[in-house]
DNA sequence: ACCTGAACACCGTTCAAGT
DNA sequence: ACCTGAACACCGTTCAAGT
């Protein structure tokens, strides 16, 4: 109740897109623009451009973005820092914030760029079918996810309402409207899915990249484990059943059962989909609420 | 490739509950055991103990770890620290480290402590419908998410392998048994039913802990928030459709909407369990891949 | 308009030393 | 067996100052 007392007026803040220092453009005049390199295989040194002297091209958000979302798939959000991005940019922690108010705004910045590579499909075809677009949809965040492991803590964390974020939204919105679902479900059918993948990617990409760090095949650390646990007097009996909860068992690999509980939870859900839309036509919705 | 040729034989660090410090029990005479209170709301001082005096009672893990869970709650974890947490049990930081190798050993005996909070169905009862005993567990498992929003990061984070988690683990397991589902299956749908409490229960905490931070309602927020989207004249357009992905109409609240999202998404998962046993009865499973 | 150096108030962790 | 102080190599961010 005591809640606005400290803080008078100014309201809290919510989001780069929305509080963030506007976006201004570079005005240098020898630029080429939109010559950025959309994939990162340009990791070696950022020396020798277009004017054949070894200083960086000059600075700009959409730069400082890139080079953020590299460094954060390369070394992991633990290492991340503005004196090391500064660092990577050619340039001192400070001039960073003449581009943006916190890190947090960074972070925002880059999440939102890892939105806007997830493929969305063609929402323009009507004759495809719904169920092809679910799955590719959910195929491709999936991949986004484990591609960029530091990001699923940052979904949770910002509101996800930059350009990248929004155009996922609206083909995930888009692709559920052609479910044939009753309006009332079709948020709880975008949450069950998607929530799903969510869920599903943030464990594979971590234990992808702790795979990665430790030198290890999957299927190597997912032995080295178990045999660790083995090793532990107690776990023996407590392991019993979590044996087939972390790992693979008749020969397949840890890859392959991923695979398999991946499209058996995406069958199921689209099987449920469509048990929940002929439901709701032999049912009366409930009646919508009455507006205040 | 050359991915041993640097750290020779040491494996990597996996786990507390594998790699960390032998558990030793305090060997204070004096000490009531167990005598540590399961909620939190002696969140005032620690003082004054059954000694009468003003200093707190010794250390030990499981105190450390009761402190580290209130902390986290009250505070977050970006301001938790060693430091933080120590002066909160009286001593200096360095103390902490005789208990406990890394500040991640830490938060994984936070992790799971609370995972132990989730409350498991009587798994001996055998007339119970499996469907109660699915949603009782996942209602449960997502109130401590959002009790807890520190947790879903690390999740992610760990192997997830302590006693709590175990528990939570094998009620799942048990649960997921008692559907009828071919066993081919079960991780799959263990997998969407609780990857999508895990991502759905991720956004409402941190949602809720936005909203408290700000000392505003859930409702007050989301108009701040979507007042403030429609300040952005770019924004207008855009947001004709992500205004029903955030928030209510129709005189509902954030709170009452996301209860129906999350009430209809649980009850899709659960028809779609029944439509996948129903499938697994007429076709025959995939073969199972040969023994390498 | 854009970038810097110095400074502040923090971190996790190591190490030698105390009792 | 348990705890400490000092130190190392870091953080994010502010501020006054440079060009």
């Amino acid at each position: 109740m005591a809640s606005e007392a400290d803080s008078p007026k100014r309201p809290p803040r919510t989001s780069v897109w929305l509080d963030g220092k506007p976006v201004t453009r570079p005005r240098r005049a020898d630029r080429t623009d939109r010559a950025e390199p959309a994939a990162g295989d340009t990791k070696g040194t950022p020396t020798a451009t277009r004017s054949g002297t070894d200083q960086p091209p000059p600075l700009d958000r959409d730069r400082i973005t890139a080079v953020s979302v590299r460094l954060l798939d390369a070394e992991g959000s633990a290492k991340f820092s503005m004196r090391r991005l500064a660092g990577e940019l050619g340039v001192t922690a400070m001039s960073l914030y003449w581009y943006v108010d916190t890190k947090d705004d960074l972070l925002e910045l880059a999440l939102d760029a890892v939105f806007g590579e997830v493929r969305v499909p063609d929402l323009t075809d009507e004759s495809a079918d719904w169920r092809d677009q679910l799955r590719a949809l959910a195929v491709s965040y999936r991949t986004v996810l484990v591609r960029h492991p530091w990001v699923t803590p940052l979904i949770g964390k910002y509101l996800n309402i930059g350009p990248g974020s929004r155009a996922f939204s609206s083909a995930v919105l888009a692709v559920m409207d052609r479910t044939g679902l009753a309006p009332y479900g079709r948020m709880g059918a975008v949450s069950a899915v998607f929530q799903f993948v969510y869920g599903f990617g943030t464990i594979e990409g971590h234990f992808v990249q702790r795979c990665a760090e430790a030198g290890l095949t999957q299927d190597e650390y997912h032995r080295h484990a178990m045999g660790t646990i083995h090793e532990q007097p107690d776990f023996k009996r407590a392991f019993s059943n979590t044996e087939e909860l972390m790992g693979a068992r008749g020969g397949e690999t840890v890859e392959e059962k991923r695979e398999r509980d991946f499209t058996f939870a995406l069958d199921l859900m689209i099987a449920g989909i469509e048990a929940m839309r002929e439901r709701g036509r032999h049912e009366t919705p409930p009646p919508a609420p009455a507006v205040g």
